[in-house]
DNA sequence: TTCAACCCTGCCGCCAACGACAAGGTCAAG
DNA sequence: CTTGACCTTGTCGTTGGCGGCAGGGTTGAA
């Protein structure tokens, strides 16, 4: 994470929720699943710079196109401006290109089922149906 | 479901359950879902015919795309060769159109997801770095 | 007869991604 | 100095698709 300067950003989850949509409950689930992390303040409230916003976005992002949080934990890494890191990693990257497979499988299961199933309901009403897009 | 003769073929769960690849456990759900039906033997036992074994596949296939069982049991009078059911049904139609719909979108979310993250990966082998959402 | 291999109906457990509390600490404003 | 809006940890509840086990009946074969 790198962080030269002690923060610009300091924020608090609540901010930090209404700022990327979602709840305070649902970030620290995040953090302890270890997805974002937090530092603390002198009364122990979680306090995040500025760059959790992106990050959050792009976990909400990645969840709601169907991912799990332990798929989101695998291609955080690459997503993150986080350049000086550690280096094309050969490992979490195989790990994220075998990730990406399986999405692939997924796509290509649920495209299939859904051909099969408007094919299926064209002929259910004499083909006279529009097209699904 | 019409059948004319009391059923050829006589089959109990357990061999429904090797024959579709899944578990007695799994039609007992399926049943108590509503998805299929049985009939009860004297010692009641479930009984079923052998239209089961098509049923109980395509609803595999379908879970297995991802589809919940509500979603399956929209779409599984389309799929049946129930020939002599209802008339395309405007209603029940109208209902599996919305599902095809919604599956259409959420296989458009998760391939932008994944034309996204592999963007992020190629730039992640080959150049600079930069976040997703 | 007795055994194994089936079947039955509950009902609890699990995983995921939180929601919804409880019971308490903190802090700026009035 | 009290309110009220924040925050903390902790624990239980929920939805979906079953797994697994308890406690019991049934049946064909040895």
């Amino acid at each position: 994470m790198i962080r030269l300067v002690p923060g610009v950003g300091r924020v608090r989850i609540g901010e930090l929720a209404t700022a990327t949509g979602t709840t305070a409950r649902a970030l620290r689930h995040y953090e302890q699943a270890g997805l974002i992390s937090s530092e603390r303040a002198a009364n122990g409230y979680r306090v995040y710079d500025e760059t959790a916003v992106v990050r959050v976005r792009n976990i909400r992002y990645l969840l709601a196109a169907g991912l799990t949080l332990e798929d989101v934990q695998v291609f955080l890494p690459c997503l993150d401006g986080d350049v000086a890191a550690a280096p094309p990693s050969g490992k979490g990257l195989r790990v994220a290109l075998d990730r990406l497979a399986v999405l692939n499988e997924r796509i290509a299961a649920q495209t299939e089922a859904r051909d099969r199933l408007a094919a299926a309901l064209r002929e259910r009403t004499g083909g006279r149906v529009r097209p699904v897009a």
